[in-house]
RNA sequence: GGACGCUUAGCUCAGUUGGUAGAGCGUUGCGUUUACAUCGCAAAUGUCGGGGGUUCGAGUCCCUCAGCGUCCACCA
């Protein structure tokens, strides 16, 4: 053995013997209890961040099961990540000198569809190197056709059961990626921007001062609203408003939510381009006026503005009222939060449009009630509380996205009476009139749309009997940010398609800073990468790094110092091997078979003390407690083990007693195995140098 | 505005039934003829954010104030 512990040296080839012997492949064996893991795909389009090493919890968890003896399956999957992955690709097209629409919608599919497969091969290596067990006979894609029937049949199920809708409502629109987005994905910021006072006319006399971010849509206005407690404009309710340039009449309503405080206290409403405002109208069966344009250019309703960007649009109308003498004042530093598209973080656009959407209420009811029957189980603990306020508050889900990249909406529209069907296969005939004459929606699903499938469809295709036994899978270990996103919505779905949760066990993890705390970005250049970290120092270093000294749940901040300690920890073990190793050869002839009873009183200590960390790492781990299982073997092997029982034993083992040595290397060998799920590499490596058979066909 | 969390050694953080303050990294001193200098031994630094309460006893429970963070809602 030589003196240090040398990772690059290993790492590659004991993972490929763990393949080839086949011990990540899971199999229904009935005379052992399941234990299931799917992974959260990462996206397939990218490399892995430190967030993706993660789910080294999840082979923790695997690992330790297995030498526990239970049949354990961790499923492999990769996303598609529709909008996230045809914006990547779209920026690799427009370093050539392309866009989207320089190709047909089928030639930019299959562009992205290589794209994608080339990066799956890149992204599977990474996982190799963190060492993770999976089961690479059952990897799965988003958009394996055996999946896509199935988001296909929860479609169509939901559409059955009433629970899926078409509706014309507002949506959030990035006019320059061109697709919309869910309320979950919008990114607020903060924003510095001018506040217009502009004065309407009241036809029957006098007029009422309005302000607004958004003169440019005025043209779409079809109602003032004021508060009704509000004295200034207690005579004007019920009377009407004209609107500038267009001269459209308006109503003047009261309505409570008008802050009497802010601005002028009277507010235009302009239905087709405000959330707050649709809400209104439909409260008051007001009309809605579209103004702009997806293109986020005015159209011919704004007469000679049709055709200007919304930006100069604004500049425009501005400085015609102001010619008019209708600008009463313009507030310049108003600071308030836009919605902003995450990808290219322009600001988005509230418009209308037809989409699909899902009848949330019902599905969140139900998953709220497997969290309160424990049928489910939320750790750590305090984030049941903020899963059961996600459920109680979840809005309809829009899951209409207009890229191409994804999973094409098998939703039909009859051209004869403009009503939609849908169908699972491609239909010969229109369901609704008979005829040939129909069309298929252009949209593809939101992507967790089909994520949230993940848990069931994944397993589904492997056949009933694996699902049978592995379904309701055992944990779902995913980071606490997407609770909403994605593990609300994996409930939701879940139970409405198999009637039972996905996971027994919700285990979420923390998010990982830099060493000052802060979050990591590309924009502060304070990312890490975790293969450049593996190549420097081990994957078993990264990897004890990110659970040794931590609270569950709570946020790490990784520093390569710390992962150096862990490199550090790592070549003690190695070098504690090596002692016992060294001296399990020496010169048979200077065999001591008994102790002087000094020391056998330390070995009767090693062993009573022995004996007392293994029930406690069992316990840690049974209660999830990972952070303190490791904790507890780091002190125990380099504070107690090394620094004082082999100490103490040194000379009389040199000197050839082997009842010492023997004991030495049993607690020895039995803390690799407690150690193995944590930093799987290393101890494989050195349980090779004393036993035949790999380190996971032994058990805890 | 709402929810949750954080505030403990120079830095990053542990501390789950309340009982004499901990780790890693860093700092200082000593140590090296073979397990490991990616090491060992020793040392220093804390009114555990402020204030109040419960208790024989609180970093640990309750109240309050302050600062910070995350998520959510979002005012034209």
């Amino acid at each position: 053995m030589d003196s240090k512990y040398q990772p690059q040296l290993v790492e590659e080839k004991i993972y490929k013997e763990w393949e080839e012997k086949g011990y990540f492949k899971a199999e229904v064996n009935k005379n052992k209890e399941p234990f299931s893991i799917i992974l959260p795909p990462p996206n397939a389009n990218g490399s892995l961040h430190l967030g993706h090493a993660m789910f080294t919890y999840e082979d923790i968890m695997i690992r330790f099961n297995k030498m526990m003896g239970k049949e354990t399956l961790w499923l492999l999957g990769l996303d598609h990540a529709g909008t996230e992955t045809q914006f990547v690709f779209e920026k690799h097209l427009k370093k050539l000198g392309k866009s989207r629409y320089d190709y047909k919608r089928e030639d930019l599919y299959k562009m992205i569809w290589d794209y994608v497969a080339e990066n799956k091969n890149h992204i599977k290596g990474q996982l190799k190197r963190l060492g993770f067990a999976l089961d690479w006979s059952r990897e799965k894609f988003t958009m394996d056709p055996e999946i896509v029937k199935i988001v296909y049949k929860t479609f169509e199920d939901l559409f059955n059961q009433g629970l899926v809708y078409r509706a014309n409502k507002l949506i959030n629109y990035c006019t320059n990626c061109g697709t919309s987005f869910s309320d979950l994905e919008v990114a607020y910021v903060e924003k510095t921007d001018s506040l217009f006072y502009i004065n309407y006319q009241v036809k029957e006399g006098g007029n009422i001062e309005v302000a607004t971010t958004r003169p440019e849509t005025l043209f779409g206005d079809t109602a003032v609203i004021v508060n009704p407690k509000d004295k200034r404009y207690k005579d004007l309710i019920g009377k009407t408003a004209i609107i500038p340039f267009i001269n459209r009449e308006v109503p003047i309503i009261a309505d409570r939510t008008v802050d009497i405080k802010f601005g002028t206290g009277a507010v235009k409403v302009t239905p087709a381009h405000d959330f707050n405002d649709y809400e209104v109208a439909k409260k008051y069966n007001l009309p809605m006026v579209q103004v702009i344009e997806f293109d986020g250019k005015l159209n011919k309703l704004t007469g000679k503005y049709c055709g200007l960007r919304i930006f100069s649009a604004r500049q425009q109308i501005v400085t015609d009222l102001q010619a008019q003498g209708l600008m009463v004042k313009i507030e310049e530093d108003y600071l308030h939060r836009v919605g902003t598209c995450y990808r290219c973080g322009r600001v988005l656009e509230p418009l209308p449009k037809e989409q699909w959407f899902i009848k949330v209420k019902p599905l969140a009811d139900q998953a709220k009630e497997l969290i309160e029957k424990k049928e489910t189980v939320v750790l750590p603990k305090r984030f049941k509380k903020r899963l059961t306020t996600i459920l109680d508050d979840f809005i309809d889900w829009n899951i209409s996205r207009q890229v191409v990249w994804g999973i094409r909406i098998p939703a039909y529209r009859c051209k004869t009476k403009n009503n939609w069907f849908i169908s699972t296969d491609k239909p010969d005939k229109c369901q609704i009139c008979g005829k040939n004459d129909f069309e298929q929606d252009e949209d593809t699903f939101d992507t967790w749309f089909s994520s949230a499938q993940w848990p069931f469809a994944t397993l589904m295709t492997e056949g009933s009997e694996t699902f049978d036994y592995f379904y309701p899978t055992s944990v779902m270990e995913t980071g606490h940010d997407i609770l909403r996103a994605w593990v609300a919505r994996m409930m939701m779905i879940g139970y409405f398609s198999t009637k039972k949760t996905p996971f027994k066990t919700i285990f979420l993890h923390g998010m990982i800073r830099d060493p000052k705390g802060q979050k990591m970005s590309k924009s502060k250049g304070n990312v890490i990468d975790p293969i450049l970290m593996i190549d420097k120092y081990g994957a078993d270093a990264l990897r004890a790094t990110l659970i040794f000294g931590i609270k569950e749940g709570g946020d790490i901040s990784l520093s390569e110092q710390k992962i150096i300690g862990m490199r550090n920890f790592i070549n003690k073990i190695w070098n504690i091997g090596r002692f016992i190793e060294m001296n399990n050869q020496v010169k048979i002839q200077n065999l001591k078979v008994k102790s002087e009873s000094k020391n056998s009183k330390v070995l009767k200590e090693l062993e009573k003390e022995s004996k007392k960390e293994k029930k406690q790492y069992l316990k840690y781990m049974d209660s999830y407690q990972f952070s303190k299982a490791l904790g507890l073997i780091y002190e125990f092997i380099w504070h107690r083990f090394a620094d004082y029982y082999i100490e103490q034993l040194k000379d009389e083992i040199i000197n050839g007693n082997i009842e010492a040595l023997g004991k030495l290397k049993e607690v020895y060998l039995e803390n690799l195995k407690m150690l193995h799920p944590f930093i799987p590499f290393v101890t494989e490596e050195v349980w090779g140098v004393f036993e035949k058979k790999s380190i996971l066909e032994s058990s805890l």
